[in-house]
DNA sequence: CTGTTTTACGCACCTCGTAAGTATC
DNA sequence: GATACTTACGAGGTGCGTAAAACAG
């Protein structure tokens, strides 16, 4: 079975949580208090749970709501750990390529047909090496 | 510091592994091959990281993506776990109503202002009764 | 020629922010 | 009045599917 709910919403479950206000939450995500409205009434309508009693000073989680935090970390702290293991991914692709060419051959021609081949995305680098003579790095 | 790219994309992402194929993946999805395919761009670019080898026969998950598989797991069992805990607690929520009152003061009265105030969504379900003589369930 | 993916084209929906309204303290 | 949320409104963007093109077995 699969998930009906958009699980991008969570992010925002989890700010209003947190702060117990929509405008707070808001700041932190860099958005406005309307928006967050918005995601939070889509989320509990997609998971047909009220999660957060509305009171005059902010947002209070219910009984389900409270129950939902932990899983709903758990997901956020996974997701920050995917970004991360790109990141590790990258290091550990990333090396030194070094060419050779005759005289009047341009490096810069090489570099070009391998970035066509190879998975490089920036932040990658790659050094400008002519006959072992290291040209520094190209953007 | 928080994930840039959606949440909902990873969807997408397991799907098309595990097929190896778009139009697999979308047919499990109930979309067509077409937002498949945008969907893996936008995951692939809001990471910076390409995941799967475009082949005449298919996608083919690259070093990169066969690495984010776990933890892209993890966050779809985690999602279904949190969908889960709403069936969970509102069965934990969810008890008889009992009402009692005078004679011409109707139970609807009571029931409709406590629907106001409890958190009361489909599919909770409402025994109406007066002096304890169940009149059934209350849609 | 059947199975892919890719690209092109609009349309429709949806999400967003501004602004005004409501309520509480 | 300050601070919170809610509602109204209009614009802009974005995601969608259909359809056609390109490609391989």
């Amino acid at each position: 079975m699969s998930t009906a709910f958009s699980w991008n919403d969570l992010q925002y479950f989890l700010a209003v949580a947190r702060t117990g206000q929509l405008s707070a939450a808001a700041r932190n995500l860099r958005t406005t208090h309307v928006t967050v409205s918005r995601r939070i009434e889509q989320l509990e309508f997609a998971l047909k749970a009220k999660l957060f009693e509305r009171n005059p000073r902010g947002y209070e989680l219910t009984t389900i709501g409270r129950r939902l935090v932990d899983t709903a970390e758990i997901i956020e702290a996974e997701a920050e750990r995917l970004q991360a293991q790109i990141s590790d991914s990258v290091s550990q692709l990333r090396g030194l390529v070094r060419l050779s060419a005759p005289e009047g051959i341009s490096n810069f021609f090489f570099v070009e047909k391998l970035t066509q081949f190879a998975e490089i995305h920036p932040p990658y680098q790659r050094r400008i090496a002519y006959n072992s003579t290291d040209y520094g790095t190209f953007a």
